[in-house]
DNA sequence: CAGGATCCACTATTGGATCCCG
DNA sequence: CGGGATCCAATAGTGGATCCTG
């Protein structure tokens, strides 16, 4: 009924994962014992958490891989009718004190995209929640390409953020890691240093990957195949 | 106050593009006594036959380079704020029973692109057609890349077209070249051959080059001057 | 009709705003 | 808050339809 246990090898959260495939968010919800709510709305996350229990993920919120043995993070993925990503992949909340005592190789992107088991869910906005689809899981790791791509736009980010220019960020920046709000709603302020070191309120914000980024590596991995 | 002569080298016609860039479309049209209409939606060749004029383009409507001697075609092409191309650039007229008879490199399409001058014309649809400013002109051949776009775009397209499928066609098909509708409205139609090589009545069409191409190659040829 | 093209309604994308849980 | 994400109004893009001249 609860969470299963944490996976001991790859290979076992991969068989795990796969069986899945072909079953419905509320088929699983209730093996673990969540409800998907009716309104879509009221369920934003509602995918993620059910696959983390049912696949027995152990890191809860800690900043760590869902999977802390394996290394691996757990990401959920909707895709439309055509298979392609629906919405962007939130990586992670950006701490904007820490960003300019760090470097791209100790980054929290970094770790959390070393190694990231995708499962696709159905998204078609005119199924219901409780009925959409889950479909075949995908591990993936960067290639050296990729990895080459989110370490051009974390670094040229980065700087912003650690000069103070934080404010100039918009979601326009970035090939395939963007900067973007995360927050409760358009209010929300946390304290960042400025340009001189002083401190200004600003709203927090997460790196997300984008669709044409998660789409094109879903296809690489599913032609590697065959 | 008429057409001006026709350029005689390569390097006049430069020149005399160049000494262009700035002026505008009104400006230019009462130099070879065409007036621009105050109805974008009337005036939408004009900045191609004032330029035409006022170059000394000789081809008039022959399918012909404009610039016989120099082998050369014209083509204004409508920037937006940015530079970037804001309509797609309208190649030839598609003679569907031709299509069967020829191949790439003896293709209309291929025959046009080989040499073309691009004037950029402003585009901004809250200027006055008559205050538009041309800019800088360039002179393109395609790039050996360019050319193997085109090449695979106009193939696939020329077999629908000779096979009798040309009703399948439709202007997403093609990276680079599409197929879409020349015509004066909705309900022009003209004599194509169908898959059993009888007589089917069909919309007349025309290849027209994606603004994401057109826009690349001026990339590059900006980025070339330097 | 061929040549000179752009218009503009509709679709696709996107990025700022928002929702739930522990 | 940090972690799980999607919503959806506004913008960008596209492709079928259209306009003028000789």
């Amino acid at each position: 009924m609860p969470a299963a246990p944490e996976p001991q090898s790859e290979q076992e959260l991969l068989t795990r994962a796969w069986d899945l495939a072909g079953l419905t968010l509320g088929e699983l919800g209730a093996r673990v014992a969540i409800s998907v709510p009716d309104d879509s709305v009221r369920g934003k996350g509602v995918a993620g958490q059910i696959l983390e229990k049912v696949l027995g993920a152990s890191a809860g919120s800690r900043a760590e891989p869902d999977f802390t043995r394996l290394g691996i993070e757990l990401k959920t993925i909707p895709l439309d009718a055509r298979g392609k990503p629906k919405e962007s992949t939130f990586v992670c909340s950006i701490s904007l004190s820490a960003m300019a005592d760090t470097d791209w190789e100790r980054s929290t992107v970094l770790k959390k995209l070393s190694k990231v088991l995708f499962v696709p869910v159905e998204a078609a906005s005119d199924t219901p929640l409780r009925n959409r689809r889950v479909g075949r899981a995908y591990l993936w790791t960067p290639t050296p390409e990729e990895r080459e791509l989110l370490r051009n736009d974390w670094e040229r980010l980065a700087e912003m953020i650690a000069t103070g220019d934080v404010e100039q960020i918009t979601g326009h920046l970035g090939e395939v890691l963007q900067v973007r709000p995360k927050a409760p709603h358009g209010r929300s302020r946390r304290r960042a240093p400025d340009e001189e070191g002083a401190v200004q309120w600003t709203m927090p914000r997460g790196f997300y990957l984008r669709p044409t980024f998660t789409g094109a590596l879903l296809a690489r991995l599913r032609a590697e195949e065959d």
